[in-house]
RNA sequence: GGGCACUUAGCUCAGUUGGUUAGAGCGUUGCGCUCACAUCGCAGAGGUCAGAGGUUCAACUCCUCUAGUGCCCACCA
């Protein structure tokens, strides 16, 4: 027989459990037309990451829905890649050769990029070794990558797709600009975060009007004031604009107004965009530098004018202030206001202000041309197939938030002024300037025949490549086999904040150009948080890294506890101490498993239908197969509903406390019996299976161990079947009639606990019956109860008379009594007991005079038995009473 | 400014479509090294389910409001 050490020990074997899975190919799916497919992709981890709470959590969810799927018989295929995050990666190079005291300037493109491939080589797959020893199923050999040959033609192929259709074009807009990255970004690369700042109240000269320059003049006449939080920005206004139904500014018309310290003229325009609340309801206009301001701009054919470098210094325009840092320049252009009397006030505020997702840099909205994709045109297909529910939102109140998101779509700013990533498919003729859209280099201009052609510099977002995903790491645009049996795919697991980012523009490409939905089901996980309720993040130093995890509690104790705690959608507070569940649980399978196979026999794997069919099943066997059986059945339903918190939970439950609690305690008795070595063998097996998906390692190396028939094809389990529901063997009856006895058991225990009679002391047992059926029920499971109970004579009969000095306890319908005669010293029972009274009394008379019913005493039973009874029940019940009206009056 | 979630035992959280004594883990109390397991076993204590009102035969569960907490979105300079 195999037996198991005596000490589980997760590192000496995941490794080696993964290394065979992966060896013996269990991890590959290919088109199968005898199998159903089933499909995930992984939401691509970018390179330069590392495995956190978060991603293990979601990867363990996405791990158990592949290996339950498998299990199931479907073709399972979990794609697995990373994505090559153009501006995280280029930051991380880009400091890694500033030690080198490299500037990537002084090296070029060429050579730049080159050094990020060799810095991907090195460190980009870090990840994936981590996800290896969590457990992740992936199929490895399909493993992509955003900057592959395919994905990369795939992303070509969209731009000129979209480009031919007008749906992307190049444009002068106003841009989230990060100066610390040089580059453009998206909306949502642009992360609002409260600022303290201040609002800056600044007087504009009215040109004509006579203003000393020390601030006379009354408001309105010599000088109108505006308020803004960016005052370096003036160094562009054009334009001051009021509401037109504003009073204040009624003699402003035709007037026009001096830009301080440049002395520009400036125009005064009437829009009712303006908010008259806000500051002083004169709004300055600087059209190249703010999005309200660009719009009244094009609407009055103002100037746009850029007063600040990629670096967000002053450029020239700026005269004075040229070569200062945007926030240097504020300072400096305030002190002057200030001392030319044009600063009327400062108040403090604070604001919704943009950071760069990336490196946390304030954000400077500025104008610049870029490549935009209109949105509008996509978002449609996109939102109707939410709608009409082609695809689900788990849970479902994201659906709201994503058509929110859907219906206020804006373009997407999809160019970035950066080194790594997809170059833009666009080339421009140096002598006529045709532009040109094409995959590849032209020769020369298809207009005038020239051979001076110049690709775009700039790269594209890397979303605009992980939006292909779910059907570029199948061969898109080619049409590949794999691609028609896999797509769409069917779960995708992922977190909140990826949403708008990916979930919404995977679903929007996948109707563009697949012309079918990416995914059915999205479930959105919670957050990992720390127990402050601070969300993990490496610059907070409040991680907890899952790899010291897992090398102290192994991979399925981090797996089977993160789990256990995360409900459906809903954020998660860790700290270290919650991985002992499932260290623990691990535990406790281990040792149950132990217990199992060294009693096992030869020739128990019997197949339990075949075994069963003649042999009468005692009631604890008949209920331990309809708890396993329900507990299948329920934990099926909950995977299928997302809900992997409750079927951890309905696991844990019924293998700790129903079949190791109870089962394998009742077994024991019958323990060289083959009736209950197959019980106990085949539960055991069976909740392997259903835990494998859960806890695969362990599961793994107990099933190995267990003595198999010998048809069975593979000795692995994790390409065993996922155990078949035997509705028959689900009973509602054994389970109720298991729990009444339990009751009794429990209710005897309880005596023997509540007066303290030692387990080695034997006790008899009465049970009073009421009712003709309950006496066949008891006399055939007598013997467990007394076995359970370790009670030496059990006696049950209807109408017996109730023994002198007896505990007694009412089960359900039946009574039971307890002799305490003889094992009981009354008298040092009673004296004990009345010190206890006493105590309660005194420290009744100690508080009394707050009381309401000031002569309140606490009176028990003089009768020892009658005592003892009254001390858990009434006696407590009123010094509980007591306890909340003190609480009343305070 | 808009939206979403949360408020249940000392702590951290579950609670399946409203239905008899509201659950778990940790902690806590008492007992126990019973031949799988002290990463354990047995027994127990502990909750007017944030507050107010409403619907219902019945509400932790549905509706309204209030208070507190957290998150997301947003061009009030």
């Amino acid at each position: 027989m195999n037996e198991l050490p005596k000490a589980y020990n997760p590192n000496d074997v995941e490794d080696n459990i993964y290394k065979m899975w992966e060896e013996k190919g269990f991890f590959s799916a290919k088109p199968n037309p005898q199998k159903k497919p089933y499909s995930i992709v992984i939401p691509p981890p970018n390179i330069t990451g590392i495995l956190h709470m978060g991603h293990a959590l979601n990867n363990t969810i996405q791990d158990i829905l592949t290996r339950f799927k498998r299990m199931q018989g479907f073709e399972a295929e979990w794609m697995p890649g990373t994505d090559h995050a153009g501006i995280a990666t280029q930051n991380v190079v880009e400091k890694k050769l500033a030690k080198e005291g490299i500037k990537r300037q002084e090296i070029g493109i060429e050579k730049f990029v080159a050094e990020v491939w060799k810095w991907r080589e090195e460190y980009g797959s870090t990840i994936i070794r981590q996800l290896k020893r969590l457990g992740c199923s992936c199929d490895w050999q399909r493993t992509r990558f955003t900057m592959d040959e395919g994905l990369s033609d795939a992303v070509l192929e969209v731009f000129i797709k979209l480009y031919e259709k007008g749906l992307i074009y190049k444009g002068n807009y106003i841009i989230n600009w990060c100066p610390r990255c040089q580059t453009a970004l998206s909306d949502e690369e642009s992360q609002h975060k409260d600022v303290e700042g201040m609002l800056y109240y600044i007087r504009y000269p009215i040109k004509g009007s006579r203003v000393d320059g020390r601030g006379a003049g009354k408001e309105g006449e010599g000088f109108i004031v505006v308020a803004t939080t960016r005052p370096e920005t003036m160094l562009g206004d054009v334009a001051v604009a009021v509401n037109p139904k504003d009073n204040r500014y009624k003699e402003l018309k035709n007037k026009t107004l001096l830009l301080p310290i440049l002395n520009r003229e400036l125009k005064v325009v009437r829009d009712p965009l303006v908010d008259m609340k806000f500051g002083t309801g004169a709004l300055k206009v600087t059209p190249a530098h703010d999005p309200v301001d660009f719009g009244l701009g094009l609407k009055y054919g103002l100037e746009q004018i850029n007063v600040m470098n990629n670096d967000a210094t002053i450029n020239s325009i700026g005269g004075d202030y040229e070569g200062m840092d945007r926030f240097e320049a504020r300072e400096a252009i305030v002190e002057d206001l200030k001392e030319r009397g044009l600063l009327k006030k400062t108040k403090a505020h604070r604001h919704a202000v943009g950071h760069c997702y990336r490196c946390h840099t304030m954000i400077e909205p500025r104008l610049s041309p870029q490549w935009f994709v209109k949105m509008k045109p996509l978002a449609k297909p996109a939102v109707d197939v939410v709608k009409n529910g082609r695809i689900k939102f788990y849970p479902q109140r994201w659906t709201k938030v994503y058509l929110d998101w859907m219906d206020n779509i804006r373009d997407w700013c999809i160019s970035r002024q950066i080194w790594w990533g997809h170059r833009i498919p666009v080339y421009y003729c140096q002598d006529c300037g045709e532009v040109i859209v094409s995959k590849a280099r032209p020769e020369k201009c298809s207009k005038c025949g020239s051979a001076k052609i110049e690709q775009d510099p700039d790269v594209l977002d890397t979303w605009f490549s992980s939006w292909l995903w779910p059907f570029s790491t199948f061969g898109w645009p080619k049409s590949e086999p794999e691609l028609k049996y896999f797509y769409p795919t069917d779960s995708l697991v992922t977190a909140q904040e990826i949403i708008f980012f990916w979930v919404a523009r995977m679903i929007m490409a996948g109707m563009e150009f697949m012309g079918d939905i990416p995914f059915k089901d999205v479930y959105i996980h919670g957050t990992v948080r720390d127990m402050t309720g601070t969300k993990m993040s490496k610059s907070l130093g409040n991680i907890i890294d899952p790899l010291d995890m897992i090398k102290k509690y192994g991979a399925d104790a981090l797996r089977f506890s993160i789990i256990s705690i995360t409900a459906q959608g809903q954020d998660v507070f860790l700290s270290e101490s919650k991985f002992e569940l499932g260290r623990n649980f691990a535990n406790k399978l281990w040792n149950a498993s132990r217990f199992i196979l060294i009693n096992l026999k030869e020739g128990i794997s019997v197949d339990l239908c075949v075994f069963f069919k003649d042999t009468d099943l005692t009631l604890p066997q008949r209920w331990i197969l309809s708890r396993f059986y329900s507990t299948l059945a329920y934990v099926q339903e909950c995977i299928d509903e997302y809900k992997f918190n409750e079927a951890a939970n309905a696991i844990y439950e019924f293998v700790w406390h129903e079949f190791c609690d109870w089962y394998i305690e009742i077994a024991k008795s019958t323990i060289s019996e083959k009736t209950t070595q197959v019980m106990l063998y085949k539960i055991l097996e069976k909740s392997l299976r259903m835990l494998h998906p859960f806890m695969p390692f362990i599961t793994e190396e107990i099933w190995r161990k267990l003595p198999r028939s010998k048809d069975s094809k593979c000795d692995s389990i994790m390409v065993q079947p996922w155990p078949h529901i035997q509705q028959n063997m689900i009973s509602k009856d054994a389970e109720n009639a298991m729990k009444r006895l339990i009751d009794v058991i429990t209710s005897i225990r309880n005596i023997r606990a509540v007066w303290n009679i030692e387990l080695k002391r034997e006790i008899s047992a009465v049970i009073n019956i009421h009712e003709k059926k309950d006496e066949k029920f008891l006399n055939d499971n007598s013997d467990f109860i007394k076995k359970l109970s370790k009670v030496a004579e059990l006696k049950i009969g209807a109408k017996i008379p109730k023994p002198k000095n007896s505990a007694v306890s009412v089960v359900g319908r039946l009574e039971l009594y307890i002799p305490l005669e003889g094992l009981i010293d009354f008298e040092k029972e009673r004296m004990r007991l009345q010190k206890e009274e006493d105590r309660l009394n005194s420290e009744i008379k100690a508080i009394a005079g707050r009381l309401k019913d000031k002569d309140f005493v606490l009176k028990a039973p003089e009768d020892v038995v009658e005592k003892q009874r009254m001390r858990k029940t009434e006696l407590e019940l009123q010094m509980k009473k007591l306890r909340k009206n003190l609480k009343d009056i305070g």
